[in-house]
DNA sequence: AACCTCACG
DNA sequence: ACGTACGTGAGGTTG
């Protein structure tokens, strides 16, 4: 019985695009519609298994259905540039499948579909037909199907129509339909039907008289009272939207419907192209012949003690290879090897092959082998178990794929593969699922696979990845930079931070205390209890049981931030508690109780340090986060005295006087800003002066205010709308504001809007030290996101620049150390700042070194400014 | 998993 | 008209 499936084109790409959160690729295209468009239909095809398809679009897109009645009816809004633009790729991936499209000049696509389904019929074929669109119900038969995609809070169900369907849910028929359509009308549609009669009464009608012409003749009959005297008024314009909501059925369609089938969709054609818009999820639909034309991964195992002395012995002479530590919980379980594409060895760790013979075996190798090149996806990993020093020697592919694009949430293997070798290779889920590798299953075929990838696509990508950054101008921002920070970071994760667990639980135990205190009072001030946590039960008790006022709404309810109480505090006595409560409930849970479960036996957290994460080249900490330990209030800030030196040590701590600013003076080369850091005052007191106009004596506490917020908005792309917001003043005072600053400083100006327009002419931003970042979102049509992009585009180069400026910092600070034969180690980095734990001995030199090191990281056209101090705490020594 | 809130630079 | 300041990570609630 041959199937045929015809597809409502404009439509479901529609549906598609507005189902679906926006996606852009690396070079700015939107593509979500395309991505939603093929999920759907094949789909659809996985359901119905068609033997013939076909996709029909309109020729002129948006189409005005009834363009005599557009005038008065309103036009409807143009297609966003966004989905515009991936109607073309649409089609040509189409082409690319094999799927007949069919366009006709005159004539809609409903048409062409009604024409088809109709043809279909006729040949006897089984119809289904794919639409976003509930005009099409009318075509429904007890052969031919609507399908009608649906999508309810990010999930996609199809509901199917035979006219059998129809009748139900409208009580009338999909021919009746076309007359209910008559009545009721179709603002999408341009259709007036007749007015104040609406779905319910038109169902009411046509299910009694079962069409227009038949209820006008009974017009006396039709209820309610307003229907019977619209109907007879409007009877013509009635008649008129009847016709206009026919979909025709006689199109003059010039196809065979026997050429409408087809064989294969999934074409190497097809294949290339979904990679070319990087719609990684589809690949493995594609992938089809083109996979099996790549390498084939094949694993070799060495197990006896001999062959494996043999194979480091291989190593040595071999000089080019990559190389991957097999663990799970940490544990050891083997090392793999690559030097060959899609050759993989791998050495399992047994009684004899311990994991300290591999390990000082391939140090040794390293040590005196002074040629040799090594690769891995993850270094900082690697030297986790083999304690490499820096030598230059290892290639770390995941950071070079980061530095190529920061705006990846991962550089897996299997991203790798992607995009720097354009192969598909199943991702560790696919291939393991949740299963746990051990020393038993490393000779599954799955597992076995997984590690030869893990270790052969670092080797043959790394080429690619080498030859992109040079191509980028990044080889010196690798080298110099990113890879020495690798050792860095590792360095810091062994060393950790010591604290005091006791300190910590009496902080906790106060902290509940207290916590319980402002809850009962709460409760007290309420009337009941609830759940203060709830960000929605707190807004229904304050703004609808105690009618509070200053009511601001998020998507799913009541605003409850701290900007929205803030207003409220002095007023309202359960406001404040509710303040204090926030802030000592977040105290506790985040860091009282959250840093706890981190301490380790050695009395020290050991953090991680991710140097792949930020879009703008700042590291970023995690379990637990290093990096937003509290500051800004007392007792959160009290927190900090449970941090200590190990016995004999102090803690030095280093930080940056206003680096942003600074690297803004110097990108900018605004002699007015430059002069002002030269003067070597309080910048936001200069600011103040320059840009109010008076003596820096005369600043006073509310103008230096307003400047220091003014230097923020700068640094983070500025606009009125955000200054306005954080100074709680007019957006025409801030607009003002703004003004007498880039007044004061012009060349700032002209700074941040060429960072902008050169971001649009390259789509991407440039660091000092060459780092880039790509801005997708400054081509968008959507003014908030291309609002968005154009202050990244100016945020960008200064965050990053002092990024790179601190990375530097820490690698002169740790080989100087080094160098010294410091017993004191780099501990901790907070973006710009740099906490040293410090033997008593050596504070002095330790203070000189960072300071001297800080300072001359990078020679810019301002000094940079660099505070230390010292202290038995972290909190005495910040 | 998404959202809100809040800790830091 | 649109409706946000830039960059992070974590805990809690809710669906």
């Amino acid at each position: 019985m041959s199937k045929l499936l015809l597809i409502d084109g404009h439509s479901i790409l529609n549906r598609a695009f507005y189902g679906l959160p926006d996606l852009t690729n690396s070079k700015g295209q939107h593509t979500n519609a395309v991505l939603g468009f093929i999920n759907m239909v094949l789909k659809v095809i996985d359901e119905e298994s068609p033997t013939h398809i076909v996709v029909a679009f309109d020729l002129h897109a948006p189409t005005f259905r009834h363009q005599m009645f557009s005038e008065y009816k309103g036009t409807r809004k143009g297609m966003p540039e966004e989905l515009k633009s991936q109607v073309p790729l649409m089609k040509e991936m189409l082409k690319l499948m094999n799927v007949t499209i069919v366009e006709m000049e005159g004539f809609e696509a409903d048409d062409i579909i009604g024409t088809l389904s109709v043809i279909g019929e006729k040949n006897g074929m089984d119809v289904t037909i794919l639409s976003g669109d509930r005009d099409l119900l009318q075509l429904a038969t007890d052969v031919v199907r609507i399908k009608l995609p649906k999508t309810k809070g990010g999930k996609t169900t199809v509901e199917e129509y035979y006219s059998k369907e129809v009748k139900n849910l409208y009580g009338v028929s999909p021919k009746e339909f076309i007359d209910m359509k008559g009545l009721m009308g179709d603002a999408s549609d341009n259709i007036p039907g007749v007015p104040g009669i609406g779905e319910k009464t038109a169902g009411k009608i046509i299910a009694q008289y079962h069409s227009i012409e038949e209820a006008y003749a009974h017009i006396d009959e039709i209820k309610p009272e307003k229907a019977k005297n619209n109907l007879r008024e409007y009877y013509d314009q009635a008649i008129m939207s009847k016709v206009l909501a026919t979909i025709k059925l006689d199109v003059p369609v010039e196809i065979d419907i026997n050429d409408l089938s087809y064989t294969n969709l999934f074409t190497d054609n097809a294949y290339e192209y979904i990679k070319n818009l990087e719609l990684k999820s589809l690949l493995k639909y594609f992938e089809g012949d083109v996979k099996k034309q790549v390498v084939s991964f094949d694993m070799k195992f060495i197990n006896e003690l001999v062959d494996v002395e043999a194979f480091f012995d291989e190593l040595k002479t071999i000089k080019l290879f990559s190389i991957y530590p097999v663990t799970e919980n940490k544990e050891l379980i083997g090392m793999s090897f690559s030097f060959e594409e899609g050759m993989a060895t791998f050495i399992p760790c047994t009684m004899f092959v311990t994991d300290e013979l591999i390990s000082s075996r391939l140090l040794d190798i390293y040590n005196n082998v002074k040629d040799i090149k090594m690769i891995t996806n993850d270094l900082k990993t690697l030297l986790k178990y083999i304690p490499f020093e820096n030598a230059g020697r290892i290639i770390d592919t995941s950071v070079a794929a980061y530095l190529l694009n920061p705006l990846k949430d991962s550089y897996n293997y299997d991203d790798i593969a992607r995009d720097y070798l354009e192969i598909t290779v199943p991702d560790r889920k696919e291939l393991l699922g949740k299963e746990i590798i051990n020393f038993m299953n490393i000779y599954d075929k799955n597992i076995s696979d997984y590690i030869s990838y893990l270790v052969c696509i670092p080797f043959m990508a790394y080429g690619k990845l080498m030859s992109d950054l040079k191509e980028y101008g990044m080889e010196s921002l690798y080298n110099e930079i990113e890879l020495p920070v690798v050792y860095v970071l590792d360095h810091m994760e062994k060393e950790g931070i010591r604290v005091d667990r006791n300190s910590l639980n009496e902080y906790g135990v106060m902290l509940g205390e207290k916590e319980e205190e402002y809850q009962n009072r709460i409760y007290e001030e309420a009337g009941m209890e609830f759940n203060i946590n709830s960000p929605k039960q707190l807004g229904e008790v304050l703004f609808d049981k105690l009618m509070l006022p200053g009511a601001k709404k998020t998507k799913t309810g009541y605003s409850t931030n701290v900007d929205v109480l803030n207003k409220l505090k002095n007023d309202y006595p359960i406001v404040s508690e509710v303040l204090e409560y926030r802030q000592v409930s977040k105290l506790k849970s985040t860091y009282a109780d959250g840093l706890a479960v981190f301490i380790s036996g050695d009395e020290r957290i050991h953090g991680t340090f991710n140097q792949t994460i930020t879009a703008t080249g700042r590291i970023s900490s995690t379990e637990p986060n290093l990096q937003n330990i509290p500051m800004r209030t007392e007792l959160g800030r009290s927190i900090r005295k449970v941090f200590i030196p190990k016995d004999g040590y102090v803690f030095v701590d280093a930080d940056y006087s206003q680096i942003e600013l600074r690297v803004l003076a110097h990108m900018s080369g605004d002699e007015k800003l430059i002069a002002a850091f030269k003067a070597d005052e309080d910048i936001h007191s200069i600011t103040a002066s320059q840009v109010f106009g008076v003596p820096i004596q005369e600043v006073d506490a509310l103008m230096r205010r307003n400047a220091k917020a003014v230097n923020f908005g700068i640094v983070y792309g500025i606009s009125a709308f955000g200054l306005a917001e954080d100074l709680n003043i007019t957006r025409k005072e801030a607009a003002d504001y703004i003004e007498s600053y880039f007044n004061t400083y012009p060349d700032v100006k002209a700074f941040l809007d060429n960072a902008v327009l050169t971001a649009k002419d390259t789509g991407m931003t440039k660091t000092l030290f060459g780092r880039i970042r790509q801005i997708p979102e400054l081509s968008s049509s959507n003014f908030m996101q291309r609002s968005f992009g154009e202050r990244v585009a100016m945020n960008s180069p200064i965050q990053g620049t002092a990024a790179d400026i601190i990375k530097i910092a820490m690698i002169r600070v740790s080989e100087r150390l080094k160098r010294e034969k410091c017993k004191s180690s780099l501990i901790l980095q907070i973006h710009d700042e740099l906490l040293i734990e410090t033997e008593k001995d050596e504070i002095d030199l330790v203070k000189t070194i960072l300071v001297e090191e800080m300072m001359n990281a990078a020679k810019l056209d301002v000094p940079l400014s660099v505070d230390v101090s010292c202290g038995t705490t972290w909190f005495e020594s910040k």
